[in-house]
DNA sequence: ATCGAATTGTTGTTTAAACAACAAATTGGA
DNA sequence: TCCAATTTGTTGTTTAAACAACAATTCGAT
């Protein structure tokens, strides 16, 4: 792990804060690069040298929120599946500004898409089909359904304001999955 | 005006926030400069382009929050005593923080002072010994009274946690005042 | 009282960010 | 539609901050 400077760590955090924040208060096109350096208070010229332009920045983000929970699901893959998705939902619990308003702007429509691509490839490492439950069953059909029904589930609960607690909703969505997988 | 650059405004700040924190966290002498740099995530170094050392800090801090106090009296002038105070009161309520840890840390003896002077000044603008209900008295005696009267008040109210409103504060106090002055 | 660890204050060098200025493109009202 | 204002992306130069390293204190536990 290279170490970084100081500066670029926290200018990057500094981007990233800001254009949140606009996120959550205007449309994704109405946001100017203007917008995102006043807001971080550095200089526009700033942004360039990190970013190649709104849509990068967006692009960027999503990824390291993915590349975050990929990690989560990771260092869980040996405990159970409850706890396992107590963590992730305790991750959008956390994030939830970002992902509500990600799931909810019009001017971000892929983030939907690419949140669904990852499920899907973590969920295909789960599913068995050569033996139990889902002997001879197709192993991509399975994947799709469980990915599908489990960010819809994902969706609705932020889009809802979290109606009820991490814990709750993994162990709701848990046991579902189970019969599944 | 001259127009300080945005780094300098921005590590300023960052220092000054990161010492008012470890001020309501820990003793002024348990403080390092190590610290600080730590909270506010710049160098080391960089404190020492900006501050002699803690003590300078400190000062600075506290000659900053006069210098302010001072512009609102000064801008309030015209105005009459209850909305003066109003104003001077909403301002120690805004920065609660910083008074009443001055107030309460044994690391911070010279604040209180520092305050008490400030205000000597003030209300020794507002002394008229040559006519009214002042006629014959002495100016320094009443600059003493008052201010020495309105820095006690002020040093219970917060140490009290704000027990009243900064308006009903000031009606009562400015009320006191008006009997004086 | 002593030793190791932490803190201090300072320095030289490197680098990220600020700033200012630019032409080109885009926007949005009149 | 047209024009002014805003935004964009880029550049050259300057400057503040990072970093690393240093000797000198100071601290704190044994």
């Amino acid at each position: 792990m290279v170490k970084v400077d100081r500066r670029i760590i926290r200018t990057r955090e500094a981007i990233k804060k800001a254009f949140l924040e606009l996120m959550s208060e205007k449309n994704f096109d109405r946001i100017t690069i203007q917008d995102i350096a006043d807001r971080a208070n550095i200089n526009r010229a700033t942004v360039y040298l990190h970013y190649l332009d709104k849509f990068d920045l967006l692009d960027k983000i999503i990824e390291e929120h993915i590349k975050n929970m990929s990690n989560i699901c990771e260092s869980e893959a040996e405990l159970d599946w409850i706890e396992s998705t107590v963590h992730c939902m305790e991750y959008l619990e956390r994030n939830y500004l970002f992902f509500s308003t990600m799931l909810a702007s019009e001017g971000a429509p892929y983030f939907r898409s690419r949140f669904l691509q990852f499920n899907i490839e973590e969920f295909k490492k789960d599913v068995d089909i050569t033996k139990g439950k889902n002997l001879g069953q197709n192993a991509d059909v399975v994947a799709q359904f469980v990915a599908n029904a489990y960010v819809g589930v994902v969706e609705w609960w932020l889009k809802n304001g979290m109606p009820h607690p991490p814990r709750e909703m993994a162990e709701k969505v848990g046991e579902l999955l189970a019969r599944i997988l």
